[in-house]
RNA sequence: CGGGGUAUGGCGCAGUCUGGUAGCGCGCCUGCUUCGGGAGCAGGAGGUCGUGAGUUCAAAUCUCGCUACCCCGACCA
């Protein structure tokens, strides 16, 4: 392509709205304009590296033996009924009406729609293991779009499912995506780490995320330097010490503590409390229930682990201010385990506590010198707690912590879906069974963001060649025809040879081409000029290690071809 | 949804307190000179100052309402 019919518009100021490296980058770039919050357009620098990574993703997708097909954007809220998420799903998902007044949703994914085709065309057992993949604009309404296309409201996805037989069948399926996604993310060139994650409300028994290491990233991983990786919410704390639990020492008194809401507050208020003596005391609610539960003063709750809980349930979250008022009489900073007409579950690191200090369940007092057992009911103990660094991971090495995008989410969903929508199949056995399902979904578009974070320097986007929006930039310096007309020769040449090539044929001066194409990210940069076409020769530059060389004009394409090459795993 | 902020040309901003000619830098157009790391000079185009009402002789500026966008928090298969 001509840069002159790229409608490449950079800017040199970093605009206001940009919080993050990458996504000031994409709009310096001009590869991107925002339109509304969280929805944009990609212009053509910017499609070209989206439609780079979809390439990648279908070849590996195909490889892997999934088929391609396009669902629907706008679906009927009968289906989602149906699977009974149109009630449980939320504002998250867009809803509409047509003209006569049906409903319907943009889809923000596509079990339902799925379900529906396999139910339909899935009629032996014979046609399965079946895997049906689209890559496709999906939308959620998310309460806070931010950080541009990292967390949009829409977005591109490529999201798979497959239907099996059975479990085992089901089992082989997500080893299959596992490893074609393993495949991907590498091919991209991405600093990535596979975790165990949490299920969350999609359902099923097992679930991988795919999270591309970077400071921004919403995510943290829990890992060590062996092969432990987890999202960090689902890290098993390591079991406490077996100290035996003290003896109580001391009585049970309340005290009066005015302004006192936090742990900390508490701390200074009494002058320093023995970290394993404070106790916190949130109440959670989920779809099971509510509950107290307790923690160390310094510890924060993992409500992943929350959702474990059989009193709590899925979709664990803090309770809401009017619903503890009523059920505890009073607010938060105030609440405590003893008296408490919720079920109380207690972090495992407490189990030796003794004499220790929480809220009185009176707004402005505390109890200190509690003990389990003699002040209130001996609690359940589980694993509630968020690990720290340094503590003995699962694996026995010192965890270590990271933060990560998540770029990849794979899903073994079990009969959640082919159950509610008697999506089944009659077995060999002449049994009718529902399918065994999973999913696998990657954020195309957010890709290329986490990239752009991984990928840069001071002059802008070091894109990996899997990825750039162009391999090579020909770039001519001068306005002689001879510098034109071997410019225009080495861009047909190295498109003839297959490689994406761009001409830098905007005419502008040395430095503004320098800069930009530095700011694109385009790996390599040929510049043709007077002096080096007298010599036969064309200059090379590497974007990557900034290294200068100089080619034959007439081998240029076969030794561009071979750094490529060189490159490749 | 709670808290904070912003809205003036394609982009970045000043002007608002103290009402009176809409301004600067980048970018864009024309010309001349220049031409290997974002050139210089000269000339020029482009803005109903987010929106609706109000106050006033007069509103970007003051008052009230609304909307959009950004940030923090909560939320997030």
């Amino acid at each position: 392509m001509r840069a002159s019919s790229l409608l490449i518009n950079t800017t040199r100021e970093r605009p206001a709205e940009a919080e993050l490296t990458s996504h000031a980058l994409m709009l310096r770039a001009g590869m991107l304009r925002q339109l509304a919050s969280g929805i944009f357009s990609w212009l053509p620098l910017g499609l070209r590296t989206v439609r780079r990574i979809e390439q990648i993703v279908r070849e590996e997708m195909n490889r892997a033996g999934a088929a391609e097909i396009m669902m629907p954007a706008v679906q009927p809220a009968e289906l989602w009924q149906e699977s009974g998420r149109w009630q449980i799903y939320g504002p998250e998902l867009l809803r509409l009406e047509d003209r006569h007044g049906r409903a319907y949703c943009v889809g923000p994914t596509h079990e339902e729609v799925v379900t529906d085709i396999a139910r339909a065309c899935v009629r032996s057992w014979r046609q399965l293991p079946c895997n049906l993949y689209q890559i496709q604009t999906k939308f959620r309404d998310e309460v806070r779009p931010r950080f541009g296309v990292m967390r949009s409201r829409e977005f591109v996805m490529k999201d798979a499912y497959s239907f099996d037989a059975d479990a085992a069948g089901a089992k082989r399926s997500y080893q299959i995506m596992r490893d074609a996604y393993v495949r991907i993310f590498d091919r991209i060139g991405l600093d990535y780490r596979v975790v165990e994650a949490d299920v969350g409300a999609i359902g099923g028994s097992f679930s991988e995320e795919f999270l591309a290491l970077a400071d921004c990233g919403e995510a943290v991983i829990g890992y060590t330097d062996g092969d432990y990786a987890t999202n960090l919410e689902q890290v098993p704390c390591s079991p406490p010490a077996a100290a035996q639990r003290p003896d109580p020492g001391e009585k049970m008194e309340e005290f009066a503590t005015p302004g006192v809401a936090t742990i900390d507050e508490l701390d200074q208020f009494v002058g320093g409390i023995d970290p394993g003596r404070s106790i916190k005391t949130m109440i959670v609610t989920g779809e099971a229930g509510s509950a107290a539960l307790i923690l160390p003063g310094n510890a924060e709750l993992s409500l992943a682990k929350a959702s474990r809980l059989e009193q709590v349930g899925f979709g664990a979250a803090l309770a809401e201010d009017d619903f503890v008022r009523k059920t505890v009489g009073a607010g938060f900073g105030s609440l405590g385990p003893v008296g408490m007409s919720l079920p109380v579950i207690a972090d495992a690191s407490l189990a030796s506590a003794a004499d220790f200090f929480c809220g009185a369940n009176r707004d402005g007092y505390h109890l200190r010198g509690v003990n389990f057992g003699r002040d209130l009911p001996e609690p359940r103990f589980a694993d509630l707690r968020m690990a720290v660094a340094g503590e003995v991971a699962p694996d026995g090495r010192p965890l270590k912590l990271r933060r990560g995008i998540e770029v990849g989410q794979i899903f073994n969903l079990g009969t959640k879906y082919s159950q509610a929508m008697a999506a089944r199949i009659e077995g060999d056995d002449n049994v009718l069974r529902p399918m065994v399902m999973g999913c696998y979904g990657i954020g195309i578009t957010r890709i290329v963001a986490a990239a752009i974070e991984q990928f840069n320097d001071e002059a802008g986007i070091v894109f990996p060649e899997s990825i750039a929006p162009f391999i090579v930039a020909v770039l001519p310096l001068g306005k002689s025809p001879e510098v034109m007309q071997a410019a225009e020769s080495l861009y047909a040449a190295l498109n003839e040879s297959g490689i994406d090539c761009l001409l830098e044929d905007r005419g502008l001066r040395a430095g503004a081409a320098f800069a930009d194409l530095d700011l694109l990210g385009i790996p390599h940069r040929l510049v043709v000029s007077e002096r080096s076409l007298a010599a036969g020769k064309v200059e090379h530059k590497a974007r990557h290690t900034g290294a200068v060389s100089m080619l034959e004009m007439a081998d240029a394409p076969a030794q561009v071809r071979a750094m490529l090459a060189a490159k490749k795993p």
